[in-house]
DNA sequence: CCGCGAAATATGACATGTCAAGGAAAACCC
DNA sequence: GGGTTTTCCTTGACATGTCATATTTCGCGG
């Protein structure tokens, strides 16, 4: 199930805005931020990727001029991801259909009913992660990532 | 929910058994097969990949001993891929692990209520691209990848 | 038969993701 | 306040997936 709505609205995303999921996600993630930036270590742990995944990423979307890098007074190490006027335009035009899409795809073939309890089920699920790892309660996800565990 | 539970299963996986999920999975549809053998067309369907995905893994599968190539007698295009010895073994040590693992990170969380819901669930939304592209009866699944579509 | 479109794979170029390593700055810690 | 440890990010090598294309064979109509 998760496979071909995924890959329906992965492929109906790409058709119509010429953006990838991955595209979008790191987007709309940026334009909820404040000033349209966040620092790379938050914009991965909210995602879930890895830092070197977020920094490639990066680096081909500024190549795009969707995004901008640019430093951060308070700390020196630290970088910020910045939406450009070409990446806030992207993700204006491309957010109505790709909601749309996920309704057509996923949301309307569900009773409310059936969306309450797919809730309840991620919530379980996504708690039964999070009680290992969610120990920064500034951050609104992190986990997982962070999971190096004992391993013999 | 999806992201964590895959990421997990995955991670578990590999771990205990130096197999990707896409590796478990071709062996795992090719364990199932009478002659431990499938034709690669057949099996690319029944995982919705693309065929070049599907040729590109065998390759690399091939070359790490888990599966090889045999020519087929009733059709000189098609091939199939048949499982090894080596990954006869290499399933059947890795299979109880992880669907305890699936287990432990999916399904002993829920309830049977909850369970039954999200058949009901992943059946309604499975069926809703059925629909459009389900016409090859004699194949288990197929569906969704021959999808080029009209497009402008 | 013959020719031709379709089917079954293979392959190469390229996009994307992972992993291990490294450089630089912060944080810690007597 | 100098040495060690962490954190943040980048990078390069490599694994994996996609797309367009090539090759061979099949099926079929004439």
């Amino acid at each position: 199930m998760t496979l071909l709505v995924d890959a329906a609205v992965a492929r109906e995303l790409t058709r119509d805005s010429g953006l990838s999921m991955p595209d979008y996600q790191v987007l709309s993630a940026l334009s909820e931020a404040v000033d349209h930036r966040r620092r790379l270590t938050e914009l991965a742990f909210r995602m879930q990727w890895s830092a070197s995944r977020l920094s490639h990423h990066v680096t081909r979307m500024e190549q795009r001029g969707l995004v901008t890098r640019a430093d951060c007074s308070e700390d020196l190490r630290a970088a910020y991801v910045v939406l450009t006027d070409v990446g806030w335009d992207a993700i204006k035009a491309a957010a109505p259909d790709h909601v749309e899409s996920v309704r057509a795809h996923m949301i309307d073939l569900l009773t409310p009913d059936e969306i309450a309890a797919l809730t309840t089920i991620g919530d379980k699920i996504v708690a039964h992660f999070g009680e290992e790892c969610l120990d920064h309660p500034d951050y609104p996800v992190q986990s997982v990532n962070r999971r190096p565990v004992s391993r013999s």
